[in-house]
RNA sequence: GUGGCCGUAGCUCAGUUUGGUUAGAGCGCCGGGAUGUGGCCCCGGAGGUCGCGGGUUCGAACCCCGUCGGUCACCCCA
């Protein structure tokens, strides 16, 4: 830090959005806005931090997230916070806490915080777009959320993804199913690996979504979730599945889809792009939690949201060359080497009449501040010089366009800069 | 938390293998060429404790040790 010989710098797995990069990230929030604000969904804005216990009963004690990457303080007053490592258990907070009409809707957008070691697309502060619906149980909703998503990358002008779904049952069917498939990998212990054979007790579902070969192979015969789902399930996955075919929505039915929170219930998805050569491939997943309003304390009511990676769907949208976004430019960018006192009013005049305008400091030369008028990608410069200041002047010169430089009424400048357009 | 690779100007890097006078390039930045006109071109300039600390040596950007940082991967996820 400063004082000590090194720079500043952000943490690690931080990083800063600068302009232009900026302009995409506002880009995509108002095309995503866009996309749910049409289907009536309302922005939500919540706390950045939460009571630890928040996360703690929805996403669950053994899930990673919670149980190792969280960025956990006390604060003054001695109560136990967290940085937000997901968007949902937040927003569900909220609902259970303000109790809005239902059905709920709403869309977020949000930093999300998590301690895991930084790599390609993964950060320890990431940034996440989504949307929650509270209140109907109804598979229809279920297809309206999925098929949000998925309009979303379509929009951004992706098409090199895939979307995974599978059905984690309910309190009915889940206990019965867990059960059968812990006996199962149980007696398959030492085909797994090492990770694996511990999570046969603690979190038997994952064992599922291991990515090794060994595991693969010895869960290759084991128990599925779409054999075991009880009447109920089984009639609300098979209505999503064909309500995804009736809108057009592809996707790919896939048993061993578990994702990293408790508390998702029936319909899970998850988004992962195939342009994305690194091992964080998904840009975006959610699902249902009909449990998790009643865990954080309110009425039994059932609900369904998802989450889209920022970065990750930039990263993406770079890796298949499309959602390019191009800078605002200025109207004009204003060049005074005769004192400056014309600059400063003009540039106001501009601005006041709704024009985008900026002009150069410090008294440089015409050569420099034409370099700077130039970079600003202006579509005009408005030049001010001692003959103009003279005549009561200003000349307009065209920076993107072939024309020819004129001279008009200092008066007329806003009018002179609109005509060039 | 574990492992691989890498730390030289604002940025991207060369130089490290075979240690040797004032550490280079491109881009960017500043100024000039046109005594009032940008982009292209030409000329010039500023800018570096070679991540930091210690060691070996007559001598270290270069070799050794440590440390910090970055990056990629595992795990997990957006």
């Amino acid at each position: 830090m400063a004082g000590d010989g090194t720079v500043a710098r952000a943490p690690s797995g931080t990083h800063d959005v600068l302009w232009p990069e900026s302009t995409r990230w506002e880009a995509l929030v108002a095309l995503f806005a866009d996309q749910v604000e049409r289907a009536g969904y309302g922005l939500a804005h919540t706390p950045i931090f939460e009571d630890v216990r928040v996360f703690r009963r929805g996403i669950g004690e053994g899930s990673d997230v919670v149980g190792k990457e969280m960025y956990e303080f006390e604060d003054r007053g001695g109560r136990m916070l967290a940085l937000r490592p997901e968007g949902t258990a937040p927003m569900v907070r909220a609902f259970v806490q303000r109790r809005p009409p239902l059905p709920w809707k709403a869309w977020y957008v949000t930093p999300a915080f998590r301690y895991e070691r930084p790599q390609a697309g993964r950060y320890r502060q990431h940034h996440q777009l989504g949307v929650e619906a509270i209140g109907p149980t109804d598979a229809d909703l279920d297809v309206e959320v999925v098929a949000l998503a998925d309009g979303v990358f379509r929009s951004a002008g992706l098409s090199d993804f895939t979307l995974k779904l599978n059905s984690m049952g309910d309190e009915v069917c889940r206990p019965v199913f867990i059960a059968e498939l812990q006996r199962f990998l149980v007696g398959r212990r030492e085909a797994l690996c090492a990770e694996h054979q511990h999570r046969i007790e603690t979190n038997p579902l994952r064992v599922l979504d291991c990515k090794r070969e060994a595991c693969r192979a010895a869960t290759a015969d084991a128990p599925r979730f779409v054999d075991h789902l009880c009447d109920a399930c089984a009639a609300h996955f098979d209505r999503v599945r064909a309500g995804l075919d009736a809108v057009g929505v592809p996707f790919q039915a896939d048993n061993r889809l578990v994702r990293g929170f408790d508390y998702y219930t029936r319909t899970t998805f998850e988004f992962t792009s195939g342009a994305l050569e690194a091992a964080q491939n998904g840009i975006g997943g959610g699902g249902r939690y009909d449990g998790l309003v009643e865990m954080l304390g309110g009425p039994a009511t059932p609900g369904i949201g998802f989450g889209i990676g920022i970065e990750r769907l930039l990263l993406a949208c770079d890796a298949e060359g499309v959602f390019p976004v191009d800078p605002p430019t200025l109207d004009a960018f204003v060049v005074d080497v005769a004192g400056g006192d014309v600059a400063r009013d003009v540039t106001a005049v501009l601005r006041q009449a709704g024009l985008r305008a900026d002009r150069a400091f410090d008294s440089r030369s015409m050569k420099s501040q034409l370099k700077s008028a130039d970079r600003s990608g202006a579509r005009v410069v408005v030049i001010v010089g001692p003959d103009e200041v003279a005549a009561g002047t200003v000349s307009l010169r065209p920076l993107r366009s072939p024309g020819d430089q004129q001279t008009v009424p200092v008066a007329d400048v806003v009018g002179a800069v609109r005509d060039a357009r």
